[in-house]
DNA sequence: TAAAAAAATCTTGAAAATCAAAGTATTTCT
DNA sequence: AGAAATACTTTGATTTTCAAGATTTTTTTA
């Protein structure tokens, strides 16, 4: 059978559509000074309560001083503001100004609107089947991971 | 309805777990010494017949002078081989070493057990269905990427 | 056919992303 | 009080990337 070669091509063609069109989404006329990469750490920091760096360097996966540096650089273009906690003085609490919270809200928008994008073409029953197979493969990736 | 969300999460988190698995998967006690740009070159180079430069850069969307920089590290390395065209002698072939041919087919074995891993889960008829969501999804992508 | 233009690749210089290890300031433990 | 731990930054090195310039070879043109 070739299912196995269909599924695989669609697969990687998938996979490299979306890391291309994410890069391009994300640097338009507004936000023409942003890398892919700033763009992952504005997600990591998010709209919330501020967060130290030792819990955005964990959730993005790299170290702390990796992450100090690309936090200088946001810093400079005006995306974040430090604030060093009262508290305890060591830790360092990183948030978005405006000019980030917008960039933040730019990239939720493109998400919001590819999976509307995909939910258009699919009717109920292939959607089901779409996220049960999305699921089923996380999993498989998870257990992979273990080993 | 919440499929919004719940396709949306489940799309996110297996891109994070693909990008994470794919990259340690390829590295092993075998081939410790590639990284995950070099896989990525070494799966564009095949084993078929030998293509030249201009062509892998494409491939990869990359410039022709970014590649050359990988190449050199992966013929260093032993992975791959160039050889100077005879009939236009401005054009270099490269293929793949043993070494490289080895390296190639471990990630496509990952490539087989990843597709299997998911097969094995859906019946024939929902394997249908996923094929199909993921060319629309496709579809999808590349009509945004025109505009 | 000689000169100009085009093509394929490589080299260079600069920027971004990354890590490990060392350094600084602060807090907690003994 | 002194030692150990914690949170973060700095430093030095490596990798990846691009644009622009350089080199070699082929093709076009006058």
């Amino acid at each position: 059978m070739d299912s196995y070669g269909t599924l695989n091509e669609a697969l990687v063609s998938l996979f490299n559509d979306v890391m291309d069109i994410e890069q391009k989404a994300i640097i338009t006329e507004q936000f023409k000074d942003i890398t892919n990469n700033d763009m992952h750490v504005i997600d990591a920091i998010g709209i919330g309560t501020p967060k130290n760096m030792s819990t955005i360097a964990k959730e993005l996966s790299v170290t702390v001083g990796t992450l100090t540096i690309a936090m200088n650089s946001l810093v400079k273009k005006g995306y974040v503001t430090r604030q060093r906690s009262s508290e305890d003085r060591r830790v360092v609490y990183i948030s978005l100004s405006d000019k980030g919270r917008k960039a933040y809200k730019h990239h939720a928008d493109f998400h919001r609107k590819m999976i509307q994008g995909i939910m258009e073409e699919l009717d109920e029953q292939e959607l089901e089947v779409l996220v049960k197979a999305i699921h089923h493969l996380d999993n498989w990736f998870r257990e992979v991971q273990q080993k």
